[in-house]
DNA sequence: ATGTCAAGAACGAACGTTCGTTCTCATCAC
DNA sequence: GTGATGAGAACGAACGTTCGTTCTTGACAT
């Protein structure tokens, strides 16, 4: 990046302030929170700007996000704010490395699971329903698109990514030596399957807020099981929608 | 709106054609054309903004692209683009307009083939291999993000989406009709999951565009088969990966 | 053939706004 | 004092859009 050059500061009074309200433009988006909260500003600065900016991607975007509005939401000045990261491109890949951390946990349910399906169908449910403090559920997809076209963000997702992908390829061909899966089913294209469906709900997420995908997750999870099991067993059926 | 004052025009003799690509600006984008070809310049002022906007917004993202790289893409000046459109909202929606047709066209290769399975990995193979002049492959996950948050936009895109929609799912309940699928299951969990892989591989596209998902199509479709294959029927696996 | 001229397509500098960022300066703890 | 912290006005660049002007075209008169 070319460094800009010192700038001169002139120190012209202009133009008052252009007072004129200029009925806004046609943006529309919502709101910023008023003001932060007493005791909100007692917290962690870099967290109060993480959460300020989450909330505001999620209303607007990235690109529709100015740095204004998340000092607005964070309850902090830009001079504080540029204090703890050096651009708004930092704060993204800082939200995503904190993924990091709640896929992680996300995980954790496919071990946990009683099988792989339900694993998967446990880990859309805890996506899904809220229960989990997850930032991928509203921002994965604006995280996904922003990252096709920003290389140094690109690499930081492709790394979650790929921690991800790896974990269930593990608990897939583990399944698999079990015999829970179809011994002839083609690991690879199971696995584009899985991150499709998975990326695919999230989308839809977006779109349709009001679809309760928590609740179907029972249903889509016999779908996927029917997918996966072996070929002469009669699939187990235990929740036919 | 305050008047602007009648700006003086200075005869300024000016550079002639001002051909000079002008090396263009930091972005760290690629390259718009050099400049607009001879004869292309005499094609239909409409389509040439909509494939150059097309192009930036692949390349760029909507926020990410300008009016100007548009009009450089273009060969055209700012004050010839807006003679034709009346703003770069109004691009979106055009383009978006544009893909009711290629989805139409699209859907055609459902009910030609000979089942809904092989109808659904047929559409696949179309979007993935690039036999298909198709804009939403590349630019539907970018047109869903913007759409989640620009309620014009929505409108439009909502109104393409359902027509898609309702295709699939009255050639679902046909193939169910015929026993190609199992009576038994749910229609709307179906769709939903036919949505999300639709969208998730469009995804997986932009992502990660080495991968080749053309030729993963008949995997992935043998996926799908089983999904939704009757089940006390053996799984055709005519096509075993 | 040549000159005239209106219609409208195209141009591109400039506009007002908003962007991401940085500045100066006040405040506080020690 | 000194160093860390924060506020908020200001900066220059870039944005989407506008508009006075120029260029191109072709019908018509000569």
């Amino acid at each position: 990046m070319p460094a800009p050059a010192p700038r001169a500061r002139a120190a012209l009074p202009k133009t008052a302030g252009s007072r004129a309200a200029k009925a806004s433009g046609a943006k529309a988006a919502g709101t910023p929170a008023p003001v932060a909260a007493p005791q909100e500003a007692r917290r962690d600065p870099r967290r109060r700007v993480l959460d300020a900016a989450i909330a505001c991607f999620t209303r607007s975007g990235f690109h529709g996000t100015s740095m204004h509005e998340v000092c607005t939401e964070a309850g902090m000045s830009p001079g504080a704010l540029y204090r703890y990261f050096p651009s708004k491109e930092a704060i993204i890949i800082a939200i995503v490395e904190e993924e990091r951390a709640a896929r992680a946990s996300l995980l954790e349910r496919l071990d946990g699971a009683t099988g792989f399906v339900e694993g998967l169908a446990a880990m859309g449910h805890a996506l899904f329903s809220g229960e989990m403090p997850m930032v991928c559920v509203e921002l994965g997809p604006e995280i996904s698109a922003e990252a096709s076209r920003n290389p140094v963000l690109k690499a930081k997702f492709d790394e979650v990514e790929a921690e991800m992908t790896d974990a269930i390829r593990r608990a897939f061909v583990a399944a698999q030596a079990r015999g829970e899966i179809d011994p002839a089913l083609d690991t690879d294209a199971a696995l584009v399957m899985i991150n499709a469906i998975g990326d695919g709900l999230l989308l839809r997420r977006r779109l349709e807020p009001e679809l309760p995908l928590a609740q179907m997750m029972p249903a889509l999870g016999h779908l996927i099981g029917r997918m996966f099991a072996p070929a002469h067993r009669s699939v187990p059926s235990d929740k036919a929608p």
